[in-house]
RNA sequence: GGUGGGGUGGCCGAGUGGUGAGGCAGCGGCCUGCAAAGCCGUCUACGCGGGUUCGAAUCCCGUCUCCACCUCCA
């Protein structure tokens, strides 16, 4: 079974054919930790989250490198009552505890900006001797990609340079045109000394988009097998990134894939629209697991437009992800109580549908469409087919990242659960005594009390179950 | 001006030629002490105008419209 995916620099959805047969070698472009994260950084995490699962899934072994780019205008300017390393370091820990909230699992390395100067020395060398390249002609430090060199230049975004905006990341002064931008930026005076490095060109620090050409090949190598991030980095990021790495001989992404953006009720998320939607109000909203449901049901490269009931963020879509997905939980919760679950695969209609450009739409559909089944399997009273299909329910979770039973989804796991989970069924041990003794004021009592308290409680045919609501 | 992506039923969201994915919401039924859940059934579709075809959401032409990017961006 062949994996597809879209190109975006072929426009076109091809055969995944990893360089090494068995292995696949993938770069994400990760966060300049500049500001806290936002949905849309979490969406980015969980598309190729998701895509590293499913290729692992289907028997690759997968290298995913996720960068750090701890240094970087924003994060100088953004860095006021601290050093620019401690803000830089700050925001990075609120990323990766965002990732960790949603499932996504750690990158095999995490490679920071910072740790590879050097390796972005050589490659500038490299740069310069082929031509490609030039220290600014106003005597600066600063070193320019000479863009008119390069006759692909564009490629990626079937641009042509007559008709792009100047660069605007450094005084067109010191440029041959316009369009050139910076591999190396000159120390500024007002800039604190840590912000800087030695280089052959005078001192100063990385260029945006040098860092990703850098250490993509030192930990993936000149050639690696599928380059991601999100799709406002096509240009200029990916763009220059693409020119840089094969200006200096190296053949770099086979493929490139770009994760859609996301919208709030139709507009797009900015800051000077002030209605970003972070990380930290996602998860408060609704459950860490329902937030990753969310992001994945949709396919990952449409847009996803997050409504809001006027702000609220329980009341719109994330309200009905929650709805979605409990009625698989639910079903699981139910089919556990007659028997073990059994070890499945995924079913053939969930399979081709990740192998088709990762359709986790489809995919989806196929776990409710088993989850029904399984359902009514229950209800008929047929419990070995219900244990196959919930089988498959959890088969598919697992790929997706999300079993409810993972510990990831649970840390809160402690003594007070316990106390809590015995409280709640020494209460219903009471209240099956009342209903027994058709004693139904005291039953609903009791479930009153407990729903007073944020527990709901659901009878089902032989057994109650509980929930905190 | 350039480069891309869309317009599907009350809402979300799939679907590139052939008995209308899936979810949310609604309605009817079964089940239930009541409720919830679940199951079964059910109502609303393909921006507009042409064309090709036995047959089009899907292909072609035209047209309207929305969005993104064009050097801050996941």
């Amino acid at each position: 079974m062949t994996v597809r995916i879209y190109d975006s620099k072929q426009q076109a959805i091809v055969d995944l054919q990893p360089r090494r047969p068995g292995e696949v070698s993938m770069y994400v472009c990760g966060p300049t930790v500049q500001s806290s994260p936002h949905i849309g950084h979490v969406r980015s995490a969980v598309a190729y989250d998701v895509w590293r699962r499913w290729l692992e899934h289907r028997g690759h072994r997968v290298t995913f490198v996720r960068n750090v780019t701890d240094i970087d205008d924003k994060v100088l300017v953004n860095a006021v009552d601290e050093p620019w390393w401690a803000l830089a370091y700050r925001i990075e820990l609120e990323f990766s505890a965002a990732y960790r909230a949603v499932g996504v699992a750690a990158p095999t390395y995490e490679p920071r900006a910072t740790a590879s100067v050097p390796e972005m020395h050589a490659l500038i060398a490299e740069l310069i001797e082929r031509g490609h390249a030039y220290p600014a002609l106003d005597g600066s430090a600063d070193v320019y990609f000479d863009v008119r060199s390069w006759p692909e230049y564009g490629a990626l975004t079937r641009q042509s340079i007559d008709k792009m905006e100047p660069a605007a990341d450094a005084d067109p002064r010191g440029k041959r045109d316009p369009r050139d931008f910076a591999l190396w930026k000159a120390q500024k005076a007002e800039e604190p000394a840590s912000a800087s490095w030695d280089s052959p060109w005078g001192r100063g620090r990385p260029g945006w988009h040098i860092e990703c050409s850098a250490m993509s090949r030192r930990y993936l190598g000149d050639a690696f097998d599928i380059h991601g991030g999100g799709l406002d980095l096509r240009f200029p990021h990916h763009e220059n990134e693409l020119a840089q790495s094969t200006a200096a001989g190296l053949p770099f992404a086979s493929v490139w894939s770009h994760n859609g953006l996301v919208h709030v009720d139709g507009e797009k998320m900015s800051k000077s629209l002030g209605n970003s939607i972070f990380a930290a109000d996602l998860v408060e909203a609704v459950r860490p697991i329902v937030v990753r449901y969310f992001l994945l049901a949709p396919h990952y490269r449409s847009t996803i437009d997050l409504r809001t009931a006027g702000g609220d963020l329980e009341g719109g879509s994330l309200g009905e992800a929650e709805a979605a997905f409990g009625r698989i939980e639910s079903m699981l919760e139910r089919v556990a109580r007659v028997g073990a679950l059994p070890q499945s695969d995924v079913p053939e209609a969930f399979g081709a549908a990740m192998d088709d450009d990762l359709s986790t739409p489809q995919a989806v559909a196929v776990l409710h469409e088993s989850t029904r089944a399984a359902n009514a399997a229950l209800d008929a009273g047929e419990t070995d087919a219900a244990l196959a299909r919930a089988g498959e329910v959890r088969a598919m979770l697992r790929v997706l990242g999300l079993d409810p039973a993972d510990e990831v989804w649970h840390p809160g796991t402690s003594a007070a659960t316990g106390a809590l989970s015995s409280l709640v069924e020494s209460l219903l041990a009471e209240r099956r005594e009342a209903r027994a003794k058709k004693d139904f004021a005291a039953s609903d009592r009791i479930r009153d009390a407990l729903a007073a308290a944020g527990i709901a409680v659901e009878d089902g045919k032989d057994t109650t179950t509980w929930s905190i609501s």
